[in-house]
RNA sequence: GGUUCCGUAGCUCAGCUGGAUAGAGCAACAGCCUUCUAAGCUGUGGGUCACGCGUUCGAAUCGCGUCGGAAUCACCA
């Protein structure tokens, strides 16, 4: 129980008591106190007023009376206007305290029995991962950490796109242009040679139009007849007839580009427990959709396309099949869909894919209930904004892309150039820094792009490097890094062993106060499939514990039951630092 | 045009299941390192919460409308 759910129930029993009229906790307001304010927490008594038939300083008056006679928690209250301002007593605060500092389990929920699939990153297998795909990625494996730390079973899955016209693009220019260049030849990244192919290939295929629209072409037919586009899509339909010189050229290609990946992954620490690739999941929903045909569900045109009218709820008719019978986006995601959750017998699934793709998962969940599956209302779609830079969207095009594995690499220089200017790591080996400059260029990363709410679009400005200072992934390292050094001096100095009892101060409250609702944040980020609300927390308890640091001697109090308590305080803040920002998949270093 | 989302300090963002005088960081300015890590702390300035109307004891938060921005509405994925 939370210490607002604790008050919100005594304050049932008062209204019980003072007014003989039941009023379910779930209704009673409490928030915590504003710091103007004397008290913890705050009962808002006007939706009271009907009860109490009474003003609402007096009814708070009467309930604050009543509820300091009776619960020996709260020790003291005023009442301002309609706000009672109620404070907690020590002993309830530092029974709080005891039961965080020795729950190691501490903001793990208890399991809620569920199996929810995530899935993330899915990528197209034709360029190399940019800052779009980070966020994607992050948000991605953040959000399945966050559900599991609510007690939920998680399944992260990927869907690589490895097949498609695009890909044939590349192979047909790395023919074309490349002259056998591999990986090792070039001494590229996989995915930035194939992205590469990808290029020339859209450098090709505008020359061949400009000289067929010279030559008198109009534009449109110019695009099809292009040499260069012809022969990608005579690629595809050879790849779908299981050519094998085609075949092989595919699978090579892709696996260059999952070896690229593969490293970028790991950089950024994102894993996957399943991987789903579309050549063998892009047929999937055919037989849906005969279902749906025959009952009733969809239409068939007299082209033969199939069809579902979604003009009832307020959409357009969605295409299903093709006229000539093949499927579209839409068919092999309801396919996967059916799939997923018969063989993992999921409760639900969550999908993090760009808000771009709001209106395919609305027709989506609609086509699946339709369909008569009961769990279609138990698909989420994760929607975030696009990552914007100060001139606009990034276009490839234009070459203004952010890449992934640059960034991470520029983020690392930025760690290590401010790390050696401060000078604190002697001791350290090479190896040891190394690890050092990574876990903060990434912390950097992840935090920036983790802090702001998911569905929002966000600006990165490539101009300014991301900050260290302030509300930052580094500084929330940083505090971590100042309480383990403490705790490090304390032992080497034999402090802290002292099990006397002490008392906690105001401020010590404060953070017990801001520890204690950690629980509820993880339930409330879950619902809300945000870590955003996780990284706030964090910054708000180093912002809280940076104030305490300054003005609380910790090494040099004389009195040894409050020196021990205080360790223990700081060392549970520190733990629960790492919980918090572990959720962000964001590591945090004992020094920096 | 339909649908959906967004608009809070110069900039980047919190706050949005209605509660007290709207908060942080960055940038600017002024302080604090012989004392547990100054990637820190303290202070100053900075706001018509896009605009209007409504709902009510109370609105940045809810509703309607207007303005501005974004996404989407393919026999693409």
């Amino acid at each position: 129980m939370t210490s607002e759910q604790f008050i919100a129930s005594k304050a049932v029993e008062a209204v019980k008591a003072l007014y003989n009229t039941d009023v379910p906790a779930s209704q009673m307001q409490v928030a915590v106190t504003r710091k103007e304010f004397e008290g913890d927490y705050t009962l808002v008594v006007f939706p009271l007023l009907r009860i109490s038939h009474a003003a609402p300083a007096a009814t708070g008056e009467a309930i604050g009376a009543w509820l300091t006679a009776s619960c020996p928690e709260i020790a003291a209250y005023n009442a301002v206007q309609g706000f009672l301002n109620l404070s907690l007593s020590n002993l309830y605060w530092q029974e709080s305290f005891d039961s965080i500092a020795s729950d190691p389990d501490f903001g793990v929920l208890p399991s809620t029995g569920r199996r929810v699939m995530v899935e993330f990153s899915s990528p197209n297998t034709n360029k190399p991962l940019h800052l779009g795909h980070v966020r994607n990625n992050l948000l991605g494996s953040s959000v399945s950490d966050l559900l599991k730390a609510a007690g939920n079973e998680v399944i992260k899955t990927t869907l690589v796109n490895d097949r498609g016209v695009h890909i044939c693009k590349s192979m047909y220019a790395w023919q074309k242009s490349f002259d056998g260049a591999t990986p090792q030849t070039s001494g590229k990244k996989g995915d930035h040679l194939v992205g590469d192919c990808y290029v020339e290939f859209n450098n090709i295929y505008s020359a061949e139009v400009k000289e067929l629209m010279a030559s008198g072409l109009d534009e449109e037919t110019a695009k099809k007849e292009a040499p260069s586009i012809k022969a990608a899509h005579d690629m595809l339909v050879k790849w779908e007839e299981n050519d094998p010189a085609v075949r092989a050229l595919w699978q090579m290609m892709n696996e260059w580009v999952f070896e690229g990946f593969e490293q970028t992954y790991k950089a950024l620490g994102i894993s996957f427990d399943k991987t789903y690739y579309e050549h063998e999941t892009y047929l999937l929903g055919k037989e849906l959709v005969r279902k749906g045909l025959d009952e009733g569900v969809f239409v068939k045109d007299p082209d033969g396309s199939v069809w579902c009218d979604l003009t009832a709820d307020g959409l357009d008719r969605k295409l299903l099949l093709r006229s000539d019978g093949t499927s579209v986006y839409m068919t092999q995601d309801l396919g996967t869909a059916e799939r997923r959750f018969a063989e993992y017998k999921l409760d639900s699934h969550v999908y993090v894919v760009g808000d771009e793709q709001n209106y395919h998962f609305q027709v989506l969940k609609l086509v699946l209930g339709k369909l008569g599956f009961a769990w279609a209302d138990q698909i989420f779609h994760l929607s975030y904004g696009m990552v914007e830079l100060p001139e606009g969207k990034m276009k490839s095009r234009e070459g203004t892309v952010v890449d992934a594995d640059d960034l991470i690499e520029k983020m690392y220089a930025e760690a290590k150039a401010t790390s050696e200017e401060s000078g604190k790591l002697e001791g350290l080996s090479e190896e040891e820094k190394d690890r050092l400059y990574h876990m903060i260029g990434l912390g950097a990363l992840k935090y920036f792009i983790l802090k702001v709410d998911p569905k929002k679009k966000m600006l990165f400005n490539p101009k300014e490097s991301i900050d260290f200072n302030g509300n930052t992934g580094p500084f929330i390292q940083y505090t971590h890094a100042r309480i383990c050094s403490i705790l490090r001096k304390a032992a080497e100095a034999g402090q802290g062993a002292c099990t006397a009892p002490a008392e906690l101060s105001a401020k010590e409250i404060r953070l017990v106060k801001i520890l204690a609702s950690y629980p509820q944040k993880v339930a409330e980020a879950a619902a809300a499939f945000s870590p955003a609300l996780i990284a706030n927390f964090a910054y708000e308890l180093a912002k809280e514990f940076n104030q305490y640091y300054h003005d609380t001697p910790i090494l040099k109090e004389p009195d040894a039951a409050v020196l021990a308590l205080r360790l223990r305080l700081i060392g549970c803040i520190a733990a629960v630092l790492r919980k918090a920002m572990g959720i962000l998949g964001i590591e945090l270093p004992e020094r920096m």
